[in-house]
RNA sequence: CGCGGGAUGGAGCAGUCCGGUAGCUCGUCAGGCUCAUAACCUGAAGGUCGUGAGGUUCAAAUCCCACUCCCGCAC
């Protein structure tokens, strides 16, 4: 099929290197390159990129809504549109443009976790399954009727970042198995169900820094839903230090949330929580043992939000 | 020219402000103790202190200059 791709960070890269292998992309549009990185050196999106290297025509503007934006979108020659965390809202005239409208890649198991960060959501929320919507885009806010749906388990040790590869992978392959159906007319376009609507709000950066005074378990899923970005951090000794893995145990501490006790496991509302991997600014992440060596962090003090 | 931290024996750090024989917690090796041990005791090896036969100085890990490489923030 003739395809028009919009998407912008490494999860929509993906699916562009799928559909560039099997379709035919006449035209990728993503997010203008941004000052970024150390240096603020001016950075395209990794679509942008890929799709120069490959000799697609990329098109980047800041919107769509301009008149002049809209009519070079509906002037291109496709079938359909493949979009994947673009960035942009697209006007009710491009979503109409194309013989199959516009399909989207969304990262859950809809009509749960619409919105801009599902898979962080989901983490952090503790839920025990996500997975890939496809889904036909209405003028909503991921709320169009569903194509196909994948689901698979979120493991114990998963972060947002490893979800995040499996989803991109799963999210390609769906999305060619959406397109094969489509082009023989054998997909059928299901209304999300009323029931179990969620949204899953942009994650900010103060939601990084943690208190132990919640239950452990809860605790352990909100700092690997906020890996690697923001991160989640406490103050000790005046100093930032990030935790990127831990292990909440069972155990009852008699003392109060943020004690710290042996092993490096901090008391919770409820349980402890063995940390694992540490980093302060500025520094390499290290296993709990090395990091001790050159931080000290003694049995008896209480970490708490303030400091 | 967005802001900032860092580079010191194999690992992680201190020392740098106020130049003057390189230190800590580990690891490694040897020996000892022990029924035994990742525990304990004793001893040893191992460092051009990121690079520049750079500048200042009687003397530089430490002050000045240039460069390289890591990292955090911001975005």
């Amino acid at each position: 099929m003739k395809t028009v791709f919009m998407g912008t960070p490494d999860f929509a890269l993906e699916a562009l290197k799928a559909l560039h292998q099997h379709h035919e992309v006449v035209c990728v549009y993503t997010q203008p390159p941004r000052p970024s990185g150390r240096g603020h050196k001016l950075t395209p999106s990794p679509v942008q990129q890929y799709a120069e290297e490959n000799n697609i025509p990329v098109r980047c503007p800041p919107t769509l809504k301009p008149q002049e934006e809209k009519d070079a979108f509906c002037a291109l020659d496709a079938d359909i549109a493949v979009v994947a965390a673009y960035g942009l809202l697209l006007p009710k005239v491009c979503l109409d443009a194309f013989k199959y409208g516009c399909v989207n890649i969304h990262g859950s198991l809809l009509p749960r976790w619409r919105g801009a960060a599902p898979i962080q959501r989901a983490i952090m929320a503790g839920d025990r399954e996500t997975g890939v919507t496809l889904m036909k885009m209405d003028v909503g806010m991921d709320t169009g009727d569903m194509l196909l749906q994948r689901s698979f388990p979120i493991e114990a040790k998963d972060t947002s970042e490893t979800v995040f590869n499996k989803m991109a992978a799963l999210g390609a392959e769906t999305m060619l198995e959406g397109l094969e159906l489509i082009e023989q007319g054998k997909l059928t376009a299901v209304p999300q169900p009323a029931e179990g609507v969620t949204h899953a709000a942009k994650v900010t950066k103060d939601e990084g820094l943690i208190s132990f005074d919640m239950p452990a378990k809860e605790l352990d899923c909100k700092i690997r839903g906020l890996l690697p970005w923001p991160g989640a951090w406490f103050f000790h000794n005046g100093e930032r230090i990030s935790v990127l893995d831990a292990d909440p145990v069972e155990q009852e501490f008699n003392a109060p949330a943020g004690t710290v006790c042996e092993n490096l496991t901090i008391a919770c509302k409820t349980g402890g929580l063995k940390l694992n991997v540490l980093r302060r600014d500025g520094k390499k992440a290290l296993p709990a043992s090395e990091f001790l060596r050159g931080f000290d962090i003694p049995q008896g003090a209480v970490l708490n939000a303030a400091l």
